[in-house]
DNA sequence: CTTTCATATGAATGATTGTTCATATGTTCA
DNA sequence: TGAACATATGAACAATCATTCATATGAAAG
């Protein structure tokens, strides 16, 4: 079985020689595990190239899955699963038109947070 | 070898209900592949969850590597190669005092990434 | 109803990634 | 100089993930 986290800790970094107060204090101030997990899950969502650029495409005009595929000179088939990701995470949602399904974004929170990311890798 | 994208394309979804016009439009508006890509890799960098607890204890305090692993209740080695990441991101800097090397965040990008983040999941 | 078309989905595969273990580097203090 | 300590790093492994292929679903038109 795995071994105690504390266990292997001490064997590299004296307990002694922890600053226990600051850490007691930063612990105290994060937020709940889960939170903290459903935050890593939505930016894993915009980790990705393909998904970004599907966004981008999102930016300018509701689109079907074909022309999204077109436009990223992707197949349907791995347009389709990321068109899945990104509506689980609430990025984009979509609507039957005839034979096709129309996809847009969601919210303007994308924008925001993709906007806030192009500023940081500009910097 | 690979076979062309666009006949593998043709096979799903016939060139003539492609709206050309539309993909056209679309594509034009993209940025550069590489900054799409650079996007990509910032947000993967905040996919992940020990990152983001640790850029979350900087939120709070500076901190040496023990204290940060401490507070986690990780191994030195995990918190250690997870730094570098965020490190190469500039997401975080580093100063040596003495035997040890605290960290702290490099500028407030961070802080608002991670706060729209929390805004979307909040909805 | 049957064919055609657009999209969705499941399994398989190759690539990427986070953590661990072992060890190296570099600093301080005796 | 040498021992003790904090951090960094490389290799290995398990887990996750994006894409592909094959096929299923579901709508529309004949």
């Amino acid at each position: 079985m795995e071994r105690d986290r504390k266990e292997r800790y001490e064997e590299v970094c004296q307990e002694v020689h922890v600053h226990e107060d600051v850490v007691n204090f930063v612990t105290g101030e994060m937020p709940e595990e889960e939170t903290l997990y459903d935050l890593a899950e939505l930016f894993k969502v915009f980790g990705d190239t393909t998904r970004i650029k599907i966004l981008y495409v999102l930016f300018e005009s509701d689109m079907c899955v074909c022309d999204i595929a077109a436009a990223l000179n992707m197949g349907q088939s791995a347009i389709s699963h990321q068109l899945r990701v990104l509506k689980q995470a609430q990025l984009i949602k979509s609507r039957r038109d005839g034979k096709q399904v129309i996809y847009s974004l969601a919210d303007d929170h994308v924008r925001t947070i993709i906007n806030n990311g192009m500023e940081h890798i500009m910097e």
